[in-house]
DNA sequence: TTGATCGCGATTGGCTCCAATGTAGCTGAA
DNA sequence: TTCAGCTACATTGGAGCCAATCGCGATCAA
């Protein structure tokens, strides 16, 4: 399932949460502008509470706010990239360390399921559905407040570089993905911290590598 | 020098960033309550950009809004303090790493001062001032986004800990601080990364074990 | 044809008023 | 005395209106 939209607190976390999903659903492109009268029609609210949702997504970089003019889509360079995959290789095998103690059977079970799924898909789209639940999902078992937001403000900033990347994936490519994803599981499934930190290790950095090579998808 | 109030970008802006500087200035202690209608007065602008202030500082970590109830500065319990010290463990050698190439002979000397002048003072709050300048300072190189927001938000988060902290320091304990500093400012002068990472690590790490030792400071 | 300048329209920023919600204090009965 | 329920007030959430600002296009001169 993808991130629904929360019917908890206000008209603004509301705004703010569908919002952010239908980015990172790349129904708004990188540099695509947002206006607000716009957002507040399709929520039939008035435009105050569509303001607090855009400050909201700007803290969580997915929209760049320019004072007097407008918001738009947050581009990324290279260079920005770069850095949160490198930032993602520092902390997320610490993430993943919390986690692998307290995963529960059946979450390793839906684990398993989503790696053979994800096998034999063919729709990019649902790929990625899968692949974000897989992510958030290995987490699960880690209770940290701080780390696991940072860790998912990190993720959605990358998320449209992650989708055209996906696009132009070749077959070996993935194919490492998905061997990538089962060696994962097994070793959460022995809860073997160490072999799993450096699976992860590595799927990060080979994904940043790749990356580079596509300096096209970039500013 | 402290974070002066931007001029620049709108009220709220402006209104956030003062804000966020009498805060940790340790104007408004953990668990302080604080009105839209007070602040609203205090800057001489209506409640619309002191609710959109209130949802970038919300960002920022450094208050917790409840929806129809009031805004709080954060508290931490223990175990988030020590995820932000971790975290801090991973990144922060990382963009010193970047940073220890571009630092200016300036800035340079401008850290050994600082280093000096901590060794000789008696007030915390000028100590905390110098200390933040101090470490956004030796970051000063690293011409990155990302990664310095990233840091900046984790220690401005931590803030009233370090205060908490310093102000019971023993004089032993202030001893190690400052060969600390000024074994970091050779290391940053000689370029010499590796030593400047292991300095510090060490640091953070000792400090993260530090505060452990007085969990009577959080929740 | 090209460049700069002026003005208008579109969009965002801010204020005031009203509605909704949560909290605290009071009243009453067990 | 204590606890439950109710009422009133303080505070936040939201809508509409007006002002400020920016960008774009038209106009004019070189």
């Amino acid at each position: 399932m993808t991130v629904t939209t929360s019917r908890n607190g206000v008209a603004s976390e509301r705004i703010a949460s569908a919002l952010r999903d239908s980015i990172l659903r790349g129904e708004h492109p990188p540099g695509t502008r947002i206006l607000q009268e716009d957002v507040a029609a399709d929520f039939g609210a008035s435009r105050l509470p569509v303001r607090e949702a855009f400050r909201i997504l700007e803290a969580d970089g997915l929209i760049t706010l320019v004072a007097n003019t407008g918001a738009w889509v947050s581009r990324l360079s290279l260079a920005e990239c770069e850095e949160i995959y490198q930032l993602r290789e520092r902390i997320e095998p610490l993430l993943l360390g919390y986690s692998i103690q307290n995963l529960t059977a059946s979450q390793l079970d839906r684990l398993d399921e989503l790696a053979a799924t994800m096998q034999t898909l063919r729709d990019p789209e649902e790929f990625l559905r899968l692949d974000r639940e897989f992510h958030l999902l290995s987490y699960a078992g880690a209770h940290t407040a701080i780390l696991g937001d940072t860790v998912r403000r990190l993720w959605n900033t990358t998320q449209h570089y992650r989708r055209a990347y996906t696009r132009l994936l070749d077959p070996d490519g993935n194919r490492i993905v998905h061997d990538e994803h089962h060696m994962l599981v097994q070793a959460l499934r022995l809860r073997d911290a160490d072999d799993g930190e450096r699976i992860l290790l590595g799927h990060i950095r080979r994904t940043r590598l790749e990356l580079a090579r596509h300096p096209a998808l970039f500013d």
